[in-house]
Parts: C-alpha cells; sequence; structure tokens
DNA sequence: AATGCCTGAATTGTTAACAATCCTGATTGA
DNA sequence: TCAATCAGGATTGTTAACAATTCAGGCATT
C-alpha cells in the first residue's frame, strides 16, 4: 500500500475504501484500518472523522524546502555515525541495495526505483539509531510522493552511485557532500 | 492518554494493555488499538509484534540535540510565515494560551505544564501549514517525554513571554531569537 | 428554476467473540 | 540441582455483525 502511495499510482485526494482494500488484501477490515492509520501518521494520507482517509495534497515548493532541510540534518547525522563503525555486512548490504535499485533505474520502473531509493538511504539512518529511523520515514515519505513524480533514473542511478562509492571508501566528507547533492 | 506520556506518569519501557485502558476510557479494545497506534507513530510507543506496545525509551543526548535542530527550524520557519499574516483573532488566542502556560507554571502542575506548552507551540505550527504540523508534533513529543522530567517552572514561564511579547510585537527578529533560547 | 427536505445506499465507527501467540511457573527427567 | 518440557492464563490479532454517520438523488414546495 506505501508502495503505491509513493509512487504516485494514487491521484491526490482520492478517497481510500476500507472495504476495497480488505478484499484485496484478503484480510478484515480491522487490520485495514490499522496500515490506513499508521499511513496517516506518516503523512501520506489524511484523515477525517466519519469520511476515512484520502491521499494527502502534495508538499509546496516552500514546505518541501523545510522538510529537505531537515531530513538532511538528519541524515548527515546519521551517517556520519554509521560510517564510524560500519562492518563488513554493512559494505554488503549497502553493495546490495545499491545494486537493486540501480537494476530498477534501469528497467524504468517508478514504483520500484522510489522503495529502493528510500530503502537505501533507510539503511544508514536505521543503523544509526531507530529512534531517528521512525521521524526520517515520516520527512521522506511525503518528500517522495512528491520528487518522484518528475525524477530521472540515470540522475538517480549516478547521484546514489556516488554517494554508496563515497562511504565504502570511508571518505566522510565526499559522502556528505554528495548526500546534499541528492536530497533536495 | 497522550498527555499522561508527555508528563512523564509512566515509566520508559513500561508495557500498556490494551484491555486495562479499554475500561478505564469505556470503550472497547478496538479505538484503543487505533489510538495506540497514532502514538506509537508520533514515537511515544514502540510496538512489538504480538507483544503490544511500551512506553519508548528516551532519546540520548546526541540524538536530542539532532531533533531539537529540526524542530527548531521547522518552528522559525512556521513561525516567520505567521507571523506575516496575523489577524486580531490570534493576539487573542495566542494571549489565551499562553496565560494558560502561565497559570499551569504557577501551580507547578507538570501534566499541564507540558501539555500547554505544547499548544502554544503548536499555534503558530498549526497556522502556517497543516502539514509541517503533524510533522511538527512527532518531534515535539519525543523531545519533551525527556525533557518534562528535569524543567523548572518559572523559566518555562518568562522564556514564553519574551516569545510571545515579541510576536505581538511583531517584532520578528527577536520572536525567532528567543524561540531558539526555548526550543534546546 | 431554485431551495429545502426526505430516503436509502454506501461508508465509517464500535463491539464482542474467537483465534493465535506469548509468558509464567510447575513438573519431569537426567 | 539443573535444564527442558509442557500446561494455562494472559495478551494481542482477526473477524463479522451491528450502529452511526455521510452523501447523493429524487421529491415536494415556493
Amino acid at each position: 500500500m506505501r508502495s503505491d502511495l509513493i509512487s504516485g499510482k494514487l491521484d491526490f485526494d482520492q478517497p481510500i475504501r476500507e472495504q476495497r482494500l480488505a478484499e484485496r488484501f484478503g484480510t478484515s477490515r480491522g487490520p485495514v484500518r490499522d496500515a490506513l492509520l499508521r499511513l496517516t501518521q506518516e503523512g501520506a494520507l489524511v484523515y477525517e472523522p466519519n469520511k476515512g482517509v484520502r491521499v494527502t495534497s502534495p508538499l509546496s515548493d516552500e514546505e518541501r524546502n523545510v522538510v529537505a532541510g531537515m531530513r538532511l540534518s538528519l541524515e548527515k547525522h546519521c551517517l556520519s555515525k554509521f560510517m564510524k563503525n560500519m562492518s563488513e555486512n554493512d559494505h554488503r548490504e549497502l553493495s546490495l541495495l545499491l545494486e537493486r535499485l540501480i537494476s530498477a533505474c534501469d528497467r524504468a520502473s517508478l514504483p520500484e526505483v522510489a522503495e529502493r531509493d528510500l530503502a537505501l538511504h533507510r539503511y544508514w539512518v536505521a543503523q544509526a539509531s531507530s529512534h531517528l529511523e521512525t521521524m526520517w520515514l515520516g520527512l521522506s515519505v511525503r518528500m517522495i510522493m512528491k520528487y518522484s513524480r518528475l525524477a530521472k533514473y540515470e540522475d538517480i542511478a549516478s547521484e546514489h552511485q556516488r554517494i554508496v562509492e563515497a562511504i565504502l571508501a570511508k571518505d566522510l566528507d565526499k559522502a556528505l557532500y554528495y548526500l546534499g547533492e541528492n536530497v533536495i
């Protein structure tokens, strides 16, 4: 459901019906309500009493700038912390996540690109702090809901390749710089 | 429920039982689950599958600094925007919210102080942008869960008095400066 | 034609019962 | 004595039925 939202399959302000989702996922309305509530709190949906949820309207450019600044400072902190104690396993994970993102870019598959872009960033955030991870998610989901509607796949692939290369080379300054270029 | 959490009535890591809350609020477990899920997404509670929710552990000093920086930049943006088109009614609302906060400080009532502190800040954030309001809530609830355990009531009252005075005098620079002193 | 009101279908909100899972503590066997 | 095993009680997860609310369309009145 979340990947439908961030990939822009659903129009803004489109209402979401609980019963339809329950049938689609082969469950009852209870768990569906739980999921919708979570997405509401992340900001991907908005809720009105007795009216259910609908897809949230996009951020204005002004709002987006503020959010991007917050997200960037959060990610920079997490990336610094993450790079201080990186293991061999982290190297492998990063390479894997990057590879998946690039292959999605090659296939020009918007839902997958959006999802894997987030998954890569999420990795270093989550490794640094689970508290910050949940905050990061709320910021990023909103941002990507707008960005994913007008991105170029080649740019996404190369930007992330630069970042991951710098991380693997343990070059903190370069990694932070490229991250700053990417998170806008 | 939220005010119980931000005022520190509950110990960190303490598990929350759905049945108990349902009885306390005279409802069934369904709506209680909804509310707990919301608080989980705000970060006041953490959820583990098949184990329910428990009170979240406090932010580390490091995490708290990052979050405070994010919250400050968000609030500064919102306050600037709010002050650009303030109405007579906003003047009255701010005065009222400030008065309530000060009276709670006088009574040294921690739950009320925490709640009204947030309510005051929330006012200008909400007036500026509903999108940013929900993000702000997630940041602030976490911050206050730690801060409210060691604050001095006189400081809270005077700090907010300075801010509101500057706002009412339409002195943007001063308002932002005092806000920066307060949000740490 | 325009407005207000009614009706019923669609949707969300709530509840209680049942299923699945986790946790505690006693029991058994080496 | 100690560890593993196994009830059973407590707790969360899920479901389906019912209640309350919203909304659209038709109808009557002006």
